[in-house]
RNA sequence: CGCGGGAUGGAGCAGUCUGGAAGCUCGUCGGGCUCAUAACCCGAAGGUCACAGGUUCAAAUCCUGUUCCCGCAA
């Protein structure tokens, strides 16, 4: 099929490869304008961009996509299918009817639970044992359109935001094949959402890494998970800010206000939450690198009673 | 040139302001204690103090330049 392919992150990129994998001609590929990243503030090529260029695909990066001159430039291009993942604008109607199969929709959530931005990392934070991926017809609303296919992922018990989504970058990339043949093939089954059990999920800011302390261990464990690699969670200590990478619930029998460290030996960093214990494994200091926290421990001293605040 | 922190035995850090003997915690190796130990005690090895210049009688420390790492911001 002619395919126009819109897209901006890795998440993108692992479906748009394998879409030209499967033999599908792909005459565009669309990402949002590149953004000033990074320490030295360089002007950095999105994903999708860098792997359309290199594979001699032209890119067309609209501010607004929803102006008129973007549905006359897609126009020129008579794609039968356009792709759309993890695209990051919404699109008008106009260009939702523009090809003869639509604009399909690979969604990182089993629909219509987690509609919206963040599916992956929300599906860890929350704690759910399993996720996976929607394809789907994209109407005028946010991940609204009748679903295609979809499949289940498991969510492992040490899930990282990061592991999952290549779990599901995987996954949407084989479903999404399987979603252009049967659409090709007219054996597509169309199925609406049950708009009762619709779920949506926010963005993901920095600021949703800041650990509550009256949170449960269970709950806190579950955000540092969820939020590995991006932004990580993340705490005060001593007026400086420590990302905590990896922790676990633990038993003790001692009790003290929440974020207040209960424990602290030569290897060990239990922290009172606000419903368990907290153990530490890996943290990660303003400045430095992350490090397990027996290491951290040797160079830096933390004893029992300090506290732990919130930012 | 967006802002800031950092580079010191194998690891993590102090020391830098107020130049003048290389220090702490851990690891490693040897010995001791112990039924035993990842616990404890004693001892040892191991460092061009990121790199290049400069100032000085003397530089980890002050000045200049370079490289690399990290946090913030996006």
């Amino acid at each position: 099929m002619r395919v126009i392919f819109m897209g901006t992150p890795d998440f993108s990129v692992r479906i748009l490869e394998a879409v030209l994998d499967a033999g599908h001609e792909v005459v565009l590929a669309v990402s949002q304008p590149d953004k000033a990243v990074g320490r030295s503030k360089a002007l950095k090529y999105t994903p999708v961009k860098e792997c359309a260029a290199s594979h001699g695909i032209e890119v067309y990066q609209p501010s607004r996509i929803r102006d008129g001159e973007s549905y006359q430039y897609l126009f020129q291009y008579h794609p039968d299918i356009i792709i759309v993942v993890a695209f990051g604008q919404i699109i008008p109607k106009e260009i939702l009817d523009l090809p003869k199969y639509g604009c399909v929709n690979v969604h990182a959530s089993l629909l219509p639970k987690y509609r919206g931005a963040a599916p992956i990392q929300w599906a860890v934070i929350n704690g759910d044992k399993t996720t996976g991926v929607t394809t789907m017809r994209m109407d005028e609303g946010v991940d609204t359109g009748d679903m295609i296919l979809k499949e289940v992922v498991a969510i492992a018990p040490d899930e990282t935001g990061g592991s999952l989504f290549e779990k599901l970058s995987a996954a949407g990339a084989a479903l999404c094949v399987k979603t252009m043949q049967a659409i090709e093939a007219g054996t597509a089954v169309y199925t609406p959402q049950d708009e009762k059990c619709a779920t949506h999920t926010a963005k993901i800011q920095k600021e949703t890494g800041n650990i509550d302390w009256n949170k449960s261990a269970a709950s806190i464990e579950c955000l540092i998970r969820g939020l590995d690699p991006w932004p990580s969670a993340y705490t005060r200590i001593q007026d400086k800010t420590l990302k905590i990478w990896k922790a676990c619930v633990v038993s003790y029998d001692k009790k003290a206000a929440p974020g207040c460290v209960v424990l602290a030996d030569k290897k060990h960093i239990y922290v009172q939450t606000g419903h368990g214990i907290l153990e530490l494994l890996e943290v990660q200091l303003e400045g430095k690198k992350r490090m397990p926290a027996e290491v951290f421990l040797n160079g830096y001293h933390v004893e029992a009673g300090m506290t732990l605040h919130r930012c």
